[in-house]
DNA sequence: CTGAAAGCGCTTACAG
DNA sequence: CTGAAAGCGCTTACAG
């Protein structure tokens, strides 16, 4: 690997020269700073990060947190990703993987080595001190996926407006099909999503003349935890709906389940509706309606203002950003 | 952040000292190394990372590439990644996530950077000249998901036994649900999971009185690739079939539907395995019998013998790992 | 415009 | 066992 001092011996010049020169600074004759750059080009020089690092504390690097040492997720956390990856490519950052997980986490090592210039962490289940520890790092970081609802020094948060997905939801299923008696079916109180697909829920149907329930579903258990709820919910005939309307689209897979097993026809006798918009709402015979939280785009703010952040070097302005949600329009709820 | 100098001077010793106590070195008196160790933990110390690099040439850092530059790929990426991890976080390395198209990708960028100690690249449809330009890079690297038949110095390869895997699923039709009429779906010329897939069924009905039709669909494509084979083939009474062997779950996932749209009754008329073992397989009346790659292994492996690698700096004498396949059996086939 | 020098925070060969 | 010095590969304030 090439050099400064292997440039500069070529060239007869000194290594602050060749560096002027291939920092384009105004302060090296043009013919020359030419001269350099064709020689730096041809000895395929690519100036090493660490010595740059260490003299300029700039890593070039931010971290990425994902969600428990797990790694899970799926399809979400990838478009995320994509969307994050379009500003580092564009800045020529790179992006360094860890987890969260308290205070002896990778994350917290690699913070703490001075590795990275800023991070983003995916969210959903932090509480207030764990942001507050992560705030305390002292390095710009990005929340994504979960609304902050406290001003913390070295935070900005990126998330889905999940009040107004779900509302839209409830909205089609009264407004469009009609339906009147609509049972939904939450992810688990840990998740600020789902909490927030609830409360978006009920400000909607409030007032409507709606019947409705809420039940508590898990979000980690997937289609069994939609289909054991709907199961008993039609077992014991405790509440007879005509709609429903899961926090996630892994649930409304699960109680579509149930009624094909329980002859109730979907879309006929009854909508169904998910959240999310995986892949798989597209693998059944009534594809499922649901809504696209738009992951992309957080992945796309987040990158854009951690990049603008760490390399200007001055703080955003704007520090919660709500990324807007989509109906996307298929079989279950009844159009067609 | 506290630095060596800020110890050195608490402690009144030199730096060079506080360096040695700090890694342990035997040439520092018992007493003195432990009031140093007590003073750099007190002050929180954490080694700067570059300065660290810069001096060892070591980065504790390894660069995981995805394929392409758009992280595609689910569940199946999570789990090499979970098993990379597990590794990497023994090491206390991290994992630098970057994409290679070729000569200009940010992971030829971060390499010529100095910034890894090694890599680790999801293949499958690497040829030899783009596997001869990884090698040139002159870095520890380990492919995965990609047999690679020819000896490449700085390469390692971590496969599953796709032949072994399509044999097994081609086996249990035969052996187990009696099937004589098989139709093989193919996932692209381009894979060569899909090629040794294919190998693996002809090699295993081979001579055993089966009749067969081989098809290609489009791993990318997904379900809706297996489903208009499937329609066709039934519209075309081309050949009449009593079990689909696809190439992976997403195209099995699309034959099933079709199989249903044409009141073919799976698994009674016709058994339906496929492959990869991913989620979805679960969520429909009729759970789908696949074969699981192991990718979680996989990724155990690649982490494993990358992280020996580069730590001992010693070439593996293994150079070609395979992991073994598992049927995981579920309804689709015929078993209850 | 260019060079010589200092320094980022470490490690380690060389003296003593 | 401990210190002083050199050096990893850069950048940049200071001279000239």
């Amino acid at each position: 690997m090439a050099t400064l001092r292997d440039i500069a011996k070529l060239a007869g010049v000194d290594v602050s020269t060749v560096s002027r020169a291939l920092n384009n600074s105004q302060r090296v004759r043009t013919e020359l700073k030419e001269k350099i750059q064709k020689i730096a080009k041809k000895m395929n020089y690519v100036p090493n990060a660490s010595a740059y690092s260490l003299k300029k504390r700039i890593n070039r690097l931010i971290a990425l947190v994902l969600p428990s040492i797990k790694f899970s997720g799926g399809e979400f956390y990838q478009e995320i990703l994509r969307g994050i990856n379009e500003f580092v490519e564009e800045y020529q950052f790179a992006i360094l993987l860890s987890n969260y997980s308290g205070r002896n986490s990778a994350f917290v090592r690699v913070v703490r080595e001075n590795r990275v210039d800023g991070g983003i962490i995916i969210g959903d289940i932090f509480n207030n001190n764990e942001l507050k520890e992560l705030d305390a790092l002292n390095l710009p970081l990005i929340v994504v996926n979960q609304r902050v609802d406290f001003k913390l020094k070295n935070i900005i948060d990126v998330y889905s407006d999940n009040i107004m997905g779900a509302g839209i939801l409830a909205e089609h299923l009264i407004k469009v099909h009609e339906r009147k008696k609509i049972l939904f079916i939450g992810g688990g109180e840990d998740y600020q999503t789902s909490q927030d697909r609830v409360k978006g829920f009920t400000k909607t149907i409030t007032g409507k003349n709606i019947q409705y329930e809420i039940t508590n579903g898990q979000f980690e258990q997937g289609p069994s935890s939609g289909y054991s709820i709907v199961k008993d919910m039609i077992k014991q005939k405790k509440f007879i709906f005509d709609a429903i309307l899961a926090a996630s689209d892994t649930l409304a897979i699960g109680a579509m389940r149930a009624c094909f097993e329980e002859r109730i026809r979907v879309p006929e006798d009854v909508s169904i509706v998910g959240y999310d918009n995986i892949q798989a709402t597209n693998y059944f015979r009534v594809p499922i309606t649901s809504v696209d939280p738009s992951a992309l785009h957080m992945g796309q703010k987040a990158g854009e203002f951690l990049l603008k952040w760490v390399t200007e070097k001055t703080e955003p302005r704007e520090r919660n950003l709500k990324v807007t949600p989509h109906l996307i329009i298929r079989k279950s709820c009844g159009c067609s």
